[in-house]
RNA sequence: GGGGUCGUAGUUCAGCUUGGUUAGAACGCCUGCCUGUCACGCAGGAGGUCGCGAGUUCGAGUCUCGUCGGCCCCGCCA
């Protein structure tokens, strides 16, 4: 079909063109028919210009232009007028200006879209990843994916101008299950064995430094087969990054340039360096969280001191048994009614606590279930140590120290959401949160992991601990956390062979298991491999708070489900048998 | 693996508590009229496997059980 290439984006004629034969190519955003005079949105990337059909002015394109709809795609000229004073759309940048078109060609046309093209879209997700094309074509989606290609340059630039060099690492690696399930991808040469795509390219950057790069990123995909959410989808997009001759606060400085630097070019915003740090013990009993969200205070007050020699049962044996007894104060929430304080309970019940603890300060004392059994020294205690005043709901969780926090610090956060603590989107929280535990135990098989990789180093002054106190042992290792998301996690890594054995065997990894796993990491630290350490950006999510979007679905052009299914082409999908048997596997 | 929630027209929803007439609304779609609309307007019209399968019942969108799928959360995510 022959057309004439546009002169001009759907987004920049103004009062400058008026006079101007101009071509135009595009969708069909919406149709108004007045009868004789019909208005037609055309929409590109770059924005939305309306043309104008007269039926006095050209017979012939204005009857054709009676058969258009919405989302054909196609190519008009015509000449730019100012639009009358009172006809002027202030929503649209085009809006001083219209086309009246004498010629109209109809490149494609289209079936009614099974949804609106529209932002502040009303179709559930599940229909639009079904059609995530036509989604993509909404403005909220493009401008979410353009954001992310600043970014994508943006970070770069940054590391590029800072001497780091970009290394493609492979993505057929080896199978090393220590941490999230591998994806798999069998050997047709090779029967019986697998490739593993990688969760991360840990240890090859590792193996960039003992090779000499000093500095690297890459920004890469990796995959974890494991269950999704609405951050977390199995395929996803890391900025990878490591450096030789470092120690921690080499690697903070690099990451706070970058920071700053996204800061001021996405929000512009001016970051103040450095970064505020907490350390993660620090972060759990004041937070709740290995990720707080400092956006607002709430803090979680400990207050075993308080209930020492309680009469209350409940608080007596938490005490006994070495549990920790936590609460917060929320300011206000005294209003809250019955139903509103149940809900509360129920989502600490949701998330495995036993009990919550509620007392509602009023203008002499405090109302709660449990004001018997406190003494008015401890009632004082609480109120003074909370700062309470009347019309607090003072909010306590008591119960094994971990797992207590975490669910004080949902509820902060459950908190935070009801009361609207967060609604200034222009200010942001940015910290490290520093020294993490190096090992996790793990109840259900009874042994220690390591909660960040086995190649993470330990502070020097735990290393004493390794063999008989292991989690007294804290790593060098840290996370990034932005407005309660982690967005980036890294360490010091272990660059001495010595050191890495006493790692395995902490880990109860026995010799010839980590060499048969990890013997070409162990060889390589033979050879002279120097200090070294990194960090990994989620860089999805960073796209997803950058964009200010609740999942980073809305930042990845072709997502999946919760389910890892993509909706749009069906995949996972089956096999045939002879592609089966050619890869030596049998389906049971 | 577990919990919650949703599934009714192309779309978003109401109807379900308390089973009973022809399953409604808005937007979208189709036809006609309309020369300054921009959520165009007006008149008319089409459009339904109530996710799927059993069960209870004289009768099921509605009640029960199962199942499938979406979303959120816990576990999991070195």
């Amino acid at each position: 079909m022959k057309f004439k290439t546009r002169t001009h984006t759907c987004g920049e004629l103004t009062q400058q063109n008026v006079g101007e034969n101009v071509v135009l190519n595009g969708w069909v955003d919406r149709r108004r028919d007045l009868g004789g005079v019909i208005f037609i949105w055309i929409r590109d990337r770059y924005g939305i210009t309306q043309v104008i059909f007269l039926e006095e002015f050209n017979k012939e394109a204005y009857s054709l232009g009676k058969e258009l709809r919405n989302e054909f795609v196609i190519s008009i000229e015509g000449k730019v007028r100012k639009r009358p004073g009172d006809a002027v759309n202030q929503e649209l940048r085009t809006g001083e200006i219209d086309v009246l078109v004498d010629k109209l060609i109809i490149l494609n046309e289209s079936e009614t879209p099974p949804f609106a093209i529209k932002n502040n879209i009303e179709a559930f997700e599940d229909l639009r990843l079904k059609y995530r094309y036509l989604d993509l074509r909404r403005p909220e989606l493009q401008k979410n994916l353009f954001l992310r290609h600043s970014m994508y340059q943006l970070v770069r630039k940054y590391f590029d101008e800072n001497n780091f060099i970009e290394v493609e690492t492979p993505v057929l690696m080896k199978s090393t299950p220590e941490g999230a399930r591998d994806y798999l991808v069998p050997s047709r040469i090779h029967k019986g064995k697998f490739y593993a795509l990688p969760q991360s390219p840990q240890t090859y950057k590792q193996l960039l430094m003992i090779s000499g790069f000093d500095r690297y990123f890459q920004i890469v995909k990796c995959f974890r087969d494991e269950d999704l959410r609405a951050d977390r989808q199995p395929e996803f997009t890391q900025i990878d990054v490591e450096m030789s001759f470092v120690d921690q606060e080499n690697i903070f400085e690099v990451v706070e340039g970058l920071m700053k630097e996204l800061f001021k070019q996405i929000w512009n915003l001016e970051l103040n360096l450095p970064i505020l740090r907490l350390n993660y013990d620090e972060a759990m009993e004041k937070y709740g969280s290995d990720k707080p969200d400092l956006r607002f205070d709430l803090r979680l007050i400990t207050l075993n001191p308080i209930f020492t020699n309680s009469e209350f049962k409940v608080f007596k044996k938490a005490v006994e048994n070495n549990n920790i007894i936590t609460g917060i104060n929320a300011k206000g929430c005294g209003k809250y009614n019955r139903s509103q304080i149940d809900a509360l309970s129920e989502f600490a019940k949701n998330l495995g606590s036993k009990g919550l603890i509620w007392l509602k300060v009023t203008s002499d004392n405090i109302n709660s279930p449990v004001a018997k059994y406190l003494s008015g020294k401890e009632t004082n205690e609480l109120i003074s140590i909370f700062d309470a005043k009347e019309g607090d709901l003072i909010l306590i969780l008591g119960g094994e120290k971990e797992k207590t926090l975490q669910q004080l610090g949902s509820l902060r956060l459950e908190v935070a959401k009801r009361e609207g603590l967060i609604s200034d989107n222009t200010h942001h929280s940015l910290l490290w949160v520093t020294d993490f535990p190096l090992f996790e135990w793990d109840e259900v098989t009874k042994r220690y992991y390591a909660m960040h990789h086995p190649f993470t180093s330990p502070r020097v002054d735990d290393i004493k601990f390794m063999d008989k106190e292991p989690s007294k042992v804290k790593a060098r290792a840290y996370d990034l956390v932005l407005n309660g998301n982690e967005i980036a996690g890294g360490s010091i890594r272990i660059h001495n062979a010595e050191l890495q054995a006493k790692m395995f065997k902490a880990l109860d990894i026995s010799t010839h298991e980590a060499e048969q796993k990890f013997g070409f990491l162990m060889n390589a630290f033979k050879y002279g491999a120097p200090p070294h350490g990194g960090i990994a950006f989620g860089f999805d999510r960073m796209v997803m708070i950058f964009a200010g979007e609740d999942s980073i679905r809305d930042t990845i052009a072709f997502p999946k489900t919760a389910s890892a299914v993509s909706l749009m082409d069906n995949s996972p999908s089956e096999v045939s048998e002879e592609q089966l048997k050619e890869l030596h596997i049998k389906i049971i």
